[in-house]
DNA sequence: TGTTAATATGACAATATAGTCATATAGTTT
DNA sequence: AAACTATATGACTATATTGTCATATTAACA
């Protein structure tokens, strides 16, 4: 098995595993918007916004357009929602599960 | 938007932004396996593949079945496979952006 | 019951990632 | 060109994640 190959798949995976960036990519499915039409759905910091935005850039996840003062970003990748489907299967799937973890630390007081 | 709910994506989304965690998964997709197995595959230490096991373990992406001194492991949900096909369009659809981005580096020397 | 085999776990050091603050950059408008 | 607006970036601290080593656990077998 070739590590470098699982390490390129990774570093996409990564880009998509955290929740401002997450939160970044939901909101664009909606459409283009602005910097500062994401700060204000996500009601966070612009920068943090900024550098997040620019880490799904470098994946690819994500593309801008520039006009005037404003930078527009948009999904790059439609099948970014394939991707989604996947996930809300796989947690809808394991809620089961996941509460019986739960139950289980409960239990044992762990 | 709900952070909290977005935290629960992401902490699955994390538990394969691996390249261990890939490995085993993507090994797993031939069918159960033990842990030796799975450690012979991925020609890995014996307590870092057992460790990752666990973590998928958790996340509900794999399931374990014991018998004897042996436990075998194997994918919980299939589709795992969905999962993986989008990112290899991703990856694919990207390729071209991620040499761009390689070959101005290098033009620029960064 | 002592020994071996398969697997899991705890402690730890190294590295990566997160978000925040302050500031830089680059267009716009006056 | 000065002031303003939108966005990006660097430095920094806090936190999370990684893999390794040593060791614990559990089952099989002599």
């Amino acid at each position: 098995m070739n590590k470098e190959f699982y390490k390129l798949k990774t570093s996409l995976i990564k880009s998509l595993a955290n929740p401002t960036r997450l939160m970044i990519v939901d909101c664009l499915r909606k459409g283009e918007k602005t910097v500062s039409g994401i700060v204000l759905a996500l009601r966070d910091e612009q920068s943090n916004v900024s550098k997040n935005l620019s880490i799904l850039k470098n994946h690819g996840i994500i593309k801008d357009r520039k006009s005037g003062l404003n930078v527009y970003y948009s999904l790059k990748c439609t099948c970014i929602n394939q991707f989604f489907s996947c996930l809300d299967v796989m947690i809808s799937e394991n809620l089961e599960y996941q509460q019986e973890l739960v139950n289980n630390s409960k239990k044992t007081g762990g």
